[in-house]
DNA sequence: GATCGTACTGGACGATCGTCCAAACCCGGC
DNA sequence: GCCGGGTTTGGACGATCGTCCAGTACGATC
């Protein structure tokens, strides 16, 4: 892995461990395993590296999702698979933490929302062929509600996949 | 208002508007109109300011839900409602950044856990009176998504109460 | 082997951070 | 008028911040 990948995944760790405004240039190189100047060697500034990393994790983890959704049976399984992978895919925090920092920087902001977009048209897709009403609207309240779940599980390690699916599934019919 | 009562409320606007990280202890005592030295006379840490601010709006926006509920007409209504009161009590950012805060706070994540506890089992209260099956998981869920709403909201004005109500109402049924 | 350009290091710079504290302020009781 | 205690001020302290840059390391090219 370059030098550059590897600030991108301290970085990655960083938002979702301590919170976006508490990754500072040094605790992100010593973490790359790199000296403090290398940060602004590859990138213009601190803010670029957390604006490149959680788009780029946000990008990675939404881009097998078509495909997961088509390969689900049924829609409970759906939703606990894409559930699953939001799971495995770099902590809860960092997702949350790019979407709060999306608020307050334009760049950020237009590039989340771009992938926010895609996903939630082919959900609306997906959602639309299995006869679910207002599609559009459905997806995109239930994209909110799986980010609402995240945060909250956070907070409280009992509301698994197990409590959550069966509920939010009641919105797919 | 007393000047302890001015930090806090300077302290929640400045959560909402610039995230937990970024509240220092001069631009809190600036926006409190006060010297930057009273912030360590009224309170032991800057961290301690903002606990307490957010933990209070978070007690005070959720102390009136109960009679809410009770007040509401119709399922509908009432998320409409709830999802009213939480636009109103001092933006949607405050309370995303005081969960994420809580993740890393021990304090905070107690107390946090303690408000949200009370409300999900008022709410499932409220659930089971109407026949709505597995009423604590609903209620859990059913907080987490409208807190996800709150964010998506955040970054997507276009995500108004008319589009997530009639959805979200699904899961009641 | 000398040269060169890319990659990287570690320290300097001024700004800002949280915290602390001596001094000033305000105001009711003598 | 004076005094005493709660309240507030503004600056000092050392640490850390983002950014920049002179200097080093090193493989490719001649």
């Amino acid at each position: 892995m370059t030098v550059r990948d590897r600030l991108l995944a301290a970085a990655a760790e960083l938002i979702a461990e301590k919170g976006w405004g508490a990754v500072s240039t040094r605790v992100l190189a010593e973490r790359a395993g790199v000296g403090s100047g290398v940060v602004h060697y590859h990138f213009d500034s601190t803010q670029a590296v957390l604006v490149q990393a959680s788009v780029g994790a946000l990008r990675e983890a939404l881009s097998g999702l078509p495909a997961l959704l088509e390969s689900a049976a049924d829609p409970e399984s759906a939703l606990d698979a894409l559930l699953a992978a939001l799971d495995e895919a770099g902590g809860q925090e960092l997702f949350i933490e790019t979407f709060l920092a999306a608020t307050r920087n334009d760049e950020l902001r237009a590039a989340v929302a771009g992938v926010l977009t895609e996903f939630r048209a082919a959900l609306a897709v997906w959602l639309a062929e299995r006869g679910v009403p207002t599609p559009a609207e459905t997806a995109a309240v239930l994209a909110a509600a799986v980010d609402g779940v995240l945060l909250h599980r956070a907070l409280d390690p009992e509301l698994s996949r197990a409590v959550v699916v069966p509920v939010l599934a009641r919105v797919l019919r």
